[in-house]
DNA sequence: ATGTGC
């Protein structure tokens, strides 16, 4: 379906709906975009659900979309939305069904003169270590007792059990431990689900890529993160498996049917929403803080597997290689945060769904090495063109609540690409750049191939022109594990 | 994204 609404140019990397053109908007909708990339956004009528989120109880600000924009359920992907922290409402589809689906950077002191040779067999080893793929299986067995610390304290109860460094904390949003988490309102499913997942990539758009630094744009910054050129880097994209995917059904049924009775009236029924007030409301976002959980303890275990891939495949400590955690995102979340508002400090819940937090210098939620330097943001492009590392800057915390973009953004749905790509040309294409290909399936690869995303390159420049992050260094693929 | 389904 195509958008045929009114989409005003603002400038070069701002569009505006503004809140007169449809009944029930309580604010404006903008949508970072520019003149060669608003052409896809038009093609899906995601500018529609950027206006359904303006409808949404409480909404603080405007309903904004990053340019890597794209139809999901009720919000777009690449969406991002405030709420009064009092009297706002929550929504699981302003999440995602991928509760902390993020992304997490280890850098290492190896250069490719290091690994020479050995790259297949980093791969491989890789490939072996951390299980992927649909309905993939964690190699190593928890009880419930481990779960349910999991589900409280995240990436502590990893590093506590041996996988990874004391460290590795301070460089993971929320220290990897959303500490609203009460999982009295995850059902047993979600736990049931969780269980066996613990400890894997899973499919889709999840990846483990293997890069080198190819150019540094900020020296003083990428400096700062551990970044040198020609040093090799690896990214892990995953999140909460069928964990958190169970935990954001359970609530999407639950808020449905909480807006029937309350006679709750959006212009979609996927915008399902409670009150944070409400016992609903706030149910599922402490639900949510251990979906969260879930997912850093999860890219936690795979960053430990990571460090013993490379141990005994180079035969040196990972210590010795420098293969520390340089941060890690989450780009699907809820979060409580204070911001600007008209001049005065507000308490709001941002949500941020397919958008990453990027705190300009001095926020204290940033950890004290990186402070004067703002987050570090990390950008996925397609598995061709490897990962844009940034820095979060002032115009994010005047326009955004602190946010950015997430990724490279779909311009293909999953069935359009598996019909219309050819998996050899895919594969010929990944090996003439010099990566090399571990995947499960023809069909995720398929899914996930080059031609079906935006290039990245065009996203970044809409989010640093626009003043929301600064570019600090762009990291070149050279082999790529897929689910 | 997902044991790809009310």
């Amino acid at each position: 379906m195509v958008w045929n609404g009114k989409l005003e140019k603002v400038d070069d990397n701002r569009w505006l709906i503004s809140r007169d053109q449809f009944p029930g908007m309580r604010t404006d909708a903008v949508i970072y975009s520019n003149d060669r990339l608003i052409g896809n956004v038009l093609n899906d009528n995601s500018p529609q659900q950027a206006a359904n989120v303006a409808c949404l109880p409480g909404i603080v600000g405007n309903s904004m979309a990053m340019p890597d924009i794209h139809w999901g359920y009720g919000f777009p992907i690449g969406g991002v939305a405030a709420v009064d922290a009092y009297q706002g409402s929550i929504s699981p589809g302003g999440i995602g069904f991928d509760i902390n689906c993020g992304v997490r950077l280890i850098k290492t002191d190896l250069t490719l003169e290091d690994i020479d040779g050995k790259v297949k067999d980093l791969m491989d080893e890789l490939y072996r270590n951390i299980p992927s793929g649909l309905g993939s299986k964690g190699l190593t067995k928890v009880g419930q007792k481990d779960l349910s610390e999991i589900l409280d304290i995240g990436s502590e109860w990893a590093v506590e059990n041996g996988y990874g460094w004391e460290k590795d904390l301070e460089v993971t949003e929320e220290g990897g431990h959303m500490k609203d988490a009460d999982q009295t309102g995850v059902g047993e499913k979600s736990r049931k689900r969780g269980l066996p997942e613990l400890g894997s990539l899973g499919s889709g758009n999840h990846f483990l890529e293997l890069d080198v630094v190819d150019d540094v744009f900020d020296e003083r910054t990428a400096k700062a993160y551990g970044l040198k050129k020609g040093c090799i880097t690896v990214t892990v994209h995953c999140g909460s498996r069928g964990c958190g995917h169970q935990i954001a059904t359970d609530y999407l049924q639950k808020m449905e049917h909480y807006m029937k009775t309350e006679k709750v009236d959006l212009p979609d029924r996927q915008l399902a929403c409670a009150p944070l007030s409400s016992r609903l409301g706030e149910e599922y976002y402490r639900a949510m803080c251990c979906g969260a959980n879930y997912a850093w303890a999860n890219r936690q275990m795979i960053t430990h597997w990571t460090r013993e891939s490379f141990e005994k495949v180079l035969g040196d400590s990972a210590e010795s290689m420098g293969m520390d955690v340089v941060y890690d995102v989450a780009h699907n979340i809820a979060k409580m945060e204070s911001h600007d508002v008209e001049g005065h400090r507000e308490d709001v819940l941002v949500h941020r769904k397919g958008a990453t937090r990027a705190f300009a210098p001095g926020r204290s939620e940033i950890t004290m090495k990186y402070r004067d330097y703002g987050q570090p943001v990390l950008i996925p492009g397609d598995m061709s063109t490897g990962t844009y590392v940034l820095a979060g800057r002032q115009g994010a915390m005047k326009e955004t609540f602190g946010s950015t973009c997430h990724g490279a953004g779909r311009q293909m749905s999953r069935k359009t690409a598996i019909e219309n790509l050819n998996i050899e040309t895919v594969r010929k294409k990944m090996a003439d750049q010099g990566i090399y290909l571990r995947a499960g399936s023809d069909e995720g690869v398929l899914e996930e191939a080059p031609d079906a995303y935006k290039d990245v390159s065009e996203i970044i420049e809409v989010v640093c022109n626009a003043g929301l992050t600064a570019k600090v260094a762009k990291l070149t693929p050279i082999g790529v594990v897929k689910g």
